[in-house]
DNA sequence: CTGAAAGCGCTTACAG
DNA sequence: CTGAAAGCGCTTACAG
């Protein structure tokens, strides 16, 4: 367990400034400040009291703190239960909130004696990632993927499974499908539409912004979709939901509005955790298990804290799982499009 | 903010008596180590590293670790909602785990730099709870009743909107009335089930152990007793299930098999989300909000931690909404039933 | 089982 | 902006 006294000593200064840029104190050069991180980066350091030293793995929200939605809380409860054989607790932190004046990210988690950081990034922190990647603090991201960045991304390739989601539904004689996707350009709904269109280009299939619908990923989302596509003049036979709680509201709203799921439309769902099943009919899917994504988060953070990186991230791919909400394309329908 | 010196010269003792205690050396009477942690709970001590200290709140599992129910998921988020406006951070804390050889929780808690704790307790870890009350270590429990403990409990009062529910199935023409607990008498299900008795015993109503059933609380558990309702001999034409994972099953169940619901059994559920939405009928269900009552054992959690300790508790009780899933006795049924 | 004292890790006025 | 040194809070061998 590295000291004050040897990071010094590696940096070349004293202790005195150590201790200085640890809790950024204002009077020291930022090229002092970044060379010391550094070191207490790879060093690995952590305060200490006496001989007791904090073992704490941060579960930290980069931007809006959302523990609310379901995924999210399997996420959390991932990594929540691989940390069950360790000896690390877990704390949850938001890092606009925890983050001091002018503080870096790792001055934050040195000061709070985090020794690991799980990144809850949502859309638009990307920054701040690049940040942690940068000073080297052992970190991971988990439910969101970062292009050309220094940091393992944990998350479901959800692309090729939407792909054959929609392949699916062609081969049940579905020809004009849509697809709704959330408001906020997350990467994962950027995946799920590029899949989509791949199935759709492949067979010939029209993808006009009729049918490639964005609504707010929650329930009343949902029924709002239903609301639109019930209107829409070419109507679509079947759609793709990439967000469960989505797709959980507009199979609602369907049948609330008369519609026989799978007879009157066919719809494919997103889930993330066990939603599919409850719904009714249960709803075919393409399915991501949270809770082993934030396992696995975990393990990969566990890689990153040792001083050998090997990083082989294993994240296991999204899959299509057929259940109830889809049929065969109704006789009248399929006529009126093969036209 | 007081030091070892503080509590040392409080005490009467020397402060390596008091580091000893801390560290839970073993060579010291058990006699002055209680009361050394006794002044030290009531002083509020947390060790200092420089001018640093740690401001953690623990959400605690005392048994069984159990983030994944939806309760549960909700109850953190209501304390971490809470929390965003202070300065904590939460540490979820597995107590069996985080505890060590011979520990006390108090001892364990200075240990981690937890300055409070919102214990979530499950059946059989009443003990624990009353070991940290009688420690003096600020805590509050959340999501249980104990009874004849100097601890604050923050749950919803059930048994009136339970009462309150089967009185309305009685209302609907409802006489024979099953109910369903959980498998594990926790003291939430012990108050439905009173309440059930209430209604029943007030109306003359009979309640054999034909109606009165033990399930696990999630959706298998709901299937099943479905399974259990039909083949009844005398069978029931409304049932009370008191969890929420039970409740969404029983009514998928009970459509699978064909059943029309509120037609041929009207259901009245347990709901501490929003599940009842999206239920398919919408399910008449007794509620309470999971997060708000997180929220309130953080409120009453700081009243705790600052020294004059005014407890008013304010659980908000559960309630009954009305939805869907219940309805006017069918015709023959009454009939039969009013033998 | 306990205290006086040495020691460790970190912080901070003081000096430059 | 930085270091040498005093100081603070806590821990722990040593002595009894």
């Amino acid at each position: 367990m590295p000291t004050v006294r040897d990071i010094a000593k590696q940096t070349g200064v004293s202790i005195a400034t150590v201790s200085r840029v640890l809790n950024n104190h204002p009077s020291v050069s930022s090229e002092v400040r970044e060379k010391v991180m550094a070191v207490v980066n790879a060093r690995r350091y952590v305060t200490t009291v006496g001989k007791r030293n904090t073992s704490i793995i941060a579960y930290v929200y980069t931007g809006e703190s959302s523990l609310g939605s379901p995924f999210d809380m399997a996420l959390l409860e991932g990594v929540n239960n691989a940390l069950k054989d360790s000896n690390y607790n877990l704390m949850i932190v938001d890092l606009r909130r925890s983050r001091r004046n002018g503080e870096t990210c790792s001055q934050m988690f040195q000061r709070l004696g985090i020794r690991g950081a799980v990144l809850r990034t949502t859309h638009g922190s990307k920054a701040v990632c690049q940040e942690i990647a940068e000073q080297g603090f052992p970190s991971v991201v988990v439910g969101d993927r970062h292009d050309d960045m220094q940091l393992p991304c944990i998350f479901s390739e959800s692309r090729s499974a939407s792909r054959e989601a929609v392949e699916y539904l062609i081969s049940l004689g579905h020809r004009r499908i849509a697809i709704s996707v959330n408001v906020v350009e997350d990467s994962d709904h950027v995946d799920r539409l590029a899949g989509y269109r791949d199935a759709m280009s492949q067979h010939g299939l029209e993808t006009d912004s009729q049918i490639i619908m964005r609504v707010p990923a929650h329930r009343k989302g949902g029924a709002q979709l239903i609301r639109r596509v019930v209107t829409a003049v070419d109507r679509p036979t079947a759609i793709y939901i990439t967000d469960p709680m989505a797709a959980v509201g507009a199979m609602y709203e369907a049948q609330m509005m008369g519609l026989s799921i799978p007879d009157d439309l066919s719809i494919i769902g997103f889930d993330d955790t066990e939603i599919r099943h409850t719904a009714l009919p249960t709803m075919t899917s393409v399915c991501q298990n949270a809770t082993s994504l934030g396992m696995e988060a975990y393990r990969v953070l566990l890689n990153q804290m040792s001083q050998d990186k090997s990083i082989s991230t294993n994240s296991p791919a999204a899959w299509l799982e057929i259940h109830d909400s889809t049929g065969q394309v109704a006789e009248k329908s399929s006529a009126d499009l093969s036209k």
